[in-house]
DNA sequence: CAGTGGTCTAGACCACGTC
DNA sequence: ACGTGGTCTAGACCACTGT
């Protein structure tokens, strides 16, 4: 067993995927499936070695990736922990609104309704799902320091999250009430930007002239598999705050 | 020396820092004074390793990471090269304006002026330069299929980039510029985004009603050591097209 | 064919956190 | 003292690119 080997328990249909990358799919899957929980300490890294027969160092590998999505934390002397959706860990990953005075703080948030209806055209297509197909849009006004800040449309699968337009509670951080209450891990997305004039609803909610220019952030936000789980539409007021982007 | 050492050339001061760190740092200083320049092959993992009297495995952590930042771009079978500032790469690392139909593309540039004038105390805070420093301004209008969509104010030290007023003609593609004519790299920056009302002129350009929205993109760009070198205002007409965002 | 980066392994020591 | 992740090394084989 000295020298090369490889006929470990991975590692034998038509070997496309590196070693790690099954290693890594395994993990994800176990992670989708719930078998370890965001904020769980997973198995060491000669756990999971021994139990996959592959090498520490690949495991490592694997690791090493899955703490660059943010899907894991990492922690010297500890172990390996599954990612949560902190307000903390939220606030630069998807929460990109900054005030231009002071530090960044994760908003406040005023829902103002939360009802399950049939999804229209734009819907199902964000979604990937039928039109027609059971729907739950969520209307809020999302506050810094106590001013109104933005305006938010949300919409998601009701197949996906059953009962969520009958809970009165919805809380402030939704990702992380996706993935405690329903097992959904929000992994990525993507934004698109413009500016426009305000609508007419959304300049009264945000204290602004008729027709002001708002920013709007159209996102639709993926689970670990990435299928799309969220499509939510952010009409932003900038006088004193800006979406931060960092570019390397 | 089998069984651990560590006393080679690097690796000896109060020793903070890992080795690949070190190896890096090392390497990034070379491309930054110009040792290879973009596009240029870089020594094998091999040959790194033996001048520097490290593994091989030591130099790989160190370009793996370079790598990541968009420093090096490596091919298998063929070696490891210097990233440039080609267009294509620079479409999805920089330029994040996408037409809402169609591919992305690069955009055509109108130069409409570039003079030299001493710095006011914003653009010095941008720059980190003195108040008063020699500054060079540029003004111009991008477009896509033929329509004006950007227009742009950018200003950088004259300090860092001599002559560069008297140039008559200016590329298209400026990080490629400061690259190859001055040897500056511009490696990462921050983005700040707000929705405002088109200022006249701007308006004029871009073919916009009076106080139309528009996107503003404040950006500061930065070098391979992280310093400030330029500070650029984008306004963007978004009504065909959007400020792309991945979130991960 | 030789040379390069890509993957995988095995084992050593280090730094940190916990008991 | 022990277990965890973090660093470093050494050497093997694989896959690709050039000659």
């Amino acid at each position: 067993m000295k020298t090369r080997d490889q006929g470990s328990a991975l590692r034998k249909a038509p070997h496309f995927a590196p070693l790690y990358r099954q290693v890594r799919a395994l993990l994800v899957q176990r992670i989708a499936r719930g078998r370890w929980r965001p904020g769980e300490l997973i198995p060491s890294e000669i756990q999971i070695a021994a139990e996959l027969g592959v090498s520490q160092g690949t495991v490592r590998k694997a690791l090493d990736e899955m703490t660059v999505e943010n899907l894991l934390v990492r922690q010297q002397g500890r172990g390996t922990f599954v990612a949560q959706h902190d307000e903390a860990r939220i606030l630069f990953q998807f929460f990109k609104i900054v005030p231009d005075a002071g530090e960044p703080v994760f908003p406040e948030s005023d829902l103002r309704s939360c009802l399950e209806a049939p999804a229209d055209a734009a819907e199902a297509g964000h979604l990937g799902v039928k039109t027609g197909a059971p729907a739950i849009r969520i209307a809020r006004v999302r506050s810094l320091a106590g001013r109104p800040v933005i305006s938010e449309y949300i919409c998601v699968s009701a197949a996906l999250f059953p009962g969520m337009a009958a809970d009165g509670a919805l809380p402030n951080n939704l990702y992380a009430y996706y993935a405690d209450r329903y097992g959904v891990t929000i992994a990525g997305g993507r934004e698109r930007i413009k500016a426009l004039p305000a609508a007419p609803e959304d300049a009264a909610l945000l204290g602004l002239p008729a027709a002001a220019p708002v920013l709007l952030i159209d996102r639709v936000a993926t689970a670990l598999d990435g299928a799309p789980v969220e499509w939510r539409r952010s009409y932003c007021a900038t006088e004193a705050c800006s979406y931060l982007s960092i570019l390397r």
